[in-house]
DNA sequence: TTGTCTAGGACAAAGGTTTGTCCTTGGCTC
DNA sequence: GAGCCAAGGACAAACCTTTGTCCTAGACAA
């Protein structure tokens, strides 16, 4: 049934919502046909004015299928239940919307369980939202990875349909996720170019998936472009990325500190921030150390946001497929779940383009000039 | 039932999930019996050990109560629907947050529905969830105002349990909402006390309600200071607080431009903005136009966002109650849900302590140093 | 002994849809 | 006029729980 009454409903006062048995009793037919008429079945044949008649009365008592009955009958709830972290960071947002919006054009509705990361849960937790017929999947998009240690973690959520979004999980073949390594070589190959050759990567702890993935993408890539890497985890807040560029200024103060192999190395010269909200504290503390940017230090942002371009200076970032990432992820479930065989499964890589967004915190090293 | 299975069920092969009625069959009893055990009816006595063995069943089956049968015969599905503009700006991140974890400490679940903003839809248009039976009832957390003319928006919500979060509804009594006028009179008291006299509020575009309210509360509380006001709409964007802030600058560089009856008058000295995506268009417009900060402009965010904190200067705001306007909004409708009798409905005023805080942006007015 | 009461539970209806199967009737062919 | 077929629908089971009502047997009192 696809029909909008123009007009809301008139309603009877007794019941609350016309039911399949109304329209049956007042066109006079039995409900098994206004079932079939009102849902399309092009197996079932009926005069026209009766098809007519169906279709009126229904529009007339604003008949609206119940949903629960539809889904109990027909085993399928028509529900996805988004498992996320709920925090400032933009991120979330795009991802969110990027699903939400997907979901509603094939026809599902998302209900939004919050993980709280402090008491991080172990993804077949939330099984029971598909056990109890609540939705027909979960979208996982938990930041942190799981602990090697978790046991049962992967056989818990084997039944039902699930994706791990924006991170990888413990089996194979249910992941979707962005390509964090050309993110990294992005920022790599434009400060490479300008001649930079220490850099450093302030980002999230190593627990958060992408983190991981970032930090051995740029470890790699410094390797071949050799390039001298400086990496610092820290929490995904101002405060985090403020403290994780004091440890940076002190640690490139003291000379002969082991900043990854190269020994009597001075301060980096261009540096990627993981998040904005860390970004907000970095630029505070190199603020604060009157080194100014892009002058002493370059800075790229693996966030990209509007604001950064009304900083005080504004940044270079690059602009990851957020949204994207969040409606594959929502194809891909759907898939899983109306699939028959579910060994078709496997995991997709989001290769929508992802640009640098270039500002002006990017520049040549200090001594280039 | 509330006990967990500590272990991840053994599944049978076949059926996907154990059923009432495979329960009742292993243990032998009806699966009314069952039922009532497991949902400790205190009317139901069984044999001490009947009870123990149906719970020890029900367990080493991971059963699970099937949502959607339960729902449909107690006609109560357990679910809110949210409908909520998807922004970057951090306020419905909150907002969200505040209520998801509401919901869930009441054993509701959340669906969230994206309102699109381009193509405002009117309340009503949600009502569709409740009738199919999907929720109980509905969050309406839209930003715009309703058009006075848009018919029937009203009554075609009145038989299903609503309430507005963040704003007011065309009928009284379903409305949960802060004290703007409150937080903008912080933001008066604070910069009056400091000698300013001319003010301006730079805001999102009328149709937004909370931007109303908060708009007719400074002109009221202006004049009773005798202050002088000028307000200005814009984008709720960056872009927005940007182009605002050159309105005000070039309004107040001509000299006779009527700012709010007192004619002759130059620029204000201290500026609310009303989001935290206005504030870096605003700072940095400001910035390009050589104001500084506080010294030739006094700035307020009406958003609290801790990045504020770390910007190069370090921005005052007032912090408003969000979380505790998204559980309260819950709790109102789950009472609205709940309630025998609706005629009890009275608007929410939440009053939790709305504070300012305190950083650098704001200092004593240009000519009084 | 008969009646009453209570513990302990069984029965079945309901909640609104979907869908496989079956039935009736009229038109057509031969 | 018999047989067949398709159109046009009716019937009823099933999806899984909840819950009002009813039943039976034993205990106890009179």
């Amino acid at each position: 049934m696809t029909a909008q009454p123009p007009v809301p409903a008139p309603r009877k006062a007794g019941r609350r919502t016309a039911r399949l048995v109304d329209i049956a009793e007042a066109v006079g037919v039995h409900t098994s046909t206004v079932s079939r008429v009102l849902n399309g079945d092009p197996a079932q044949s009926v005069r026209p004015e009766i098809y007519e008649k169906i279709w009126r009365t229904a529009q007339q008592q604003g008949y609206r299928p119940n949903a629960l009955a539809r889904a109990l009958k027909r085993r399928h709830t028509g529900a996805l239940a988004f498992v996320i972290p709920l925090l400032r960071n933009p991120i979330w947002v795009r991802l969110q919307r990027g699903a939400l919006q997907r979901a509603s054009e094939r026809g599902y509705a998302v209900m939004i369980i919050e993980d709280e990361m402090d008491e991080a849960q172990p993804p077949a937790t939330y099984r029971y939202l598909v056990d109890e017929s609540r939705a027909d999947g979960l979208l996982l998009a938990t930041s942190l990875r799981i602990p090697a240690h978790t046991e049962g973690s992967a056989e818990g959520l084997l039944a039902v349909p699930h994706v791990y979004v924006n991170r990888r999980g413990p089996e194979r073949g249910n992941d979707v996720v962005m390509d964090e390594p050309a993110a990294v070589r992005l920022f790599l190959d434009h400060v490479a170019a300008l001649g930079h050759q220490r850099v450093a990567l302030i980002d999230g702890p190593v627990e958060v998936d992408t983190v991981h993935r970032r930090e051995l993408a740029a470890r790699r890539a410094c390797a071949a472009r050799n390039l001298q890497l400086t990496v610092l985890h820290a929490d995904v807040t101002e405060e985090g990325g403020w403290e994780a560029t004091q440890r940076l200024l002190r640690r490139g103060s003291t000379p002969g500190s082991a900043v990854d192999g190269v020994a009597g190395s001075t301060l980096p010269t261009a540096c990627a921030v993981g998040s904005l909200n860390q970004m907000f504290g970095v630029m505070a503390a190199l603020r604060g150390a009157r080194l100014p940017v892009p002058e002493a230090m370059s800075l790229v942002s693996l966030d990209e946001d509007e604001c950064l371009a009304f900083l005080d200076v504004p940044v270079t970032s690059v602009a990851m497929p957020l949204a994207e990432l969040g409606s594959a992820a929502v194809d891909a479930l759907i898939a899983r779940i109306e699939a028959q065989d579910p060994v078709t499964a496997a995991d997709v890589m989001i290769c929508d383009p992802m640009s640098l967004v270039h500002r002006d915190s990017v520049g040549p090293p200090p001594g280039a000039r």
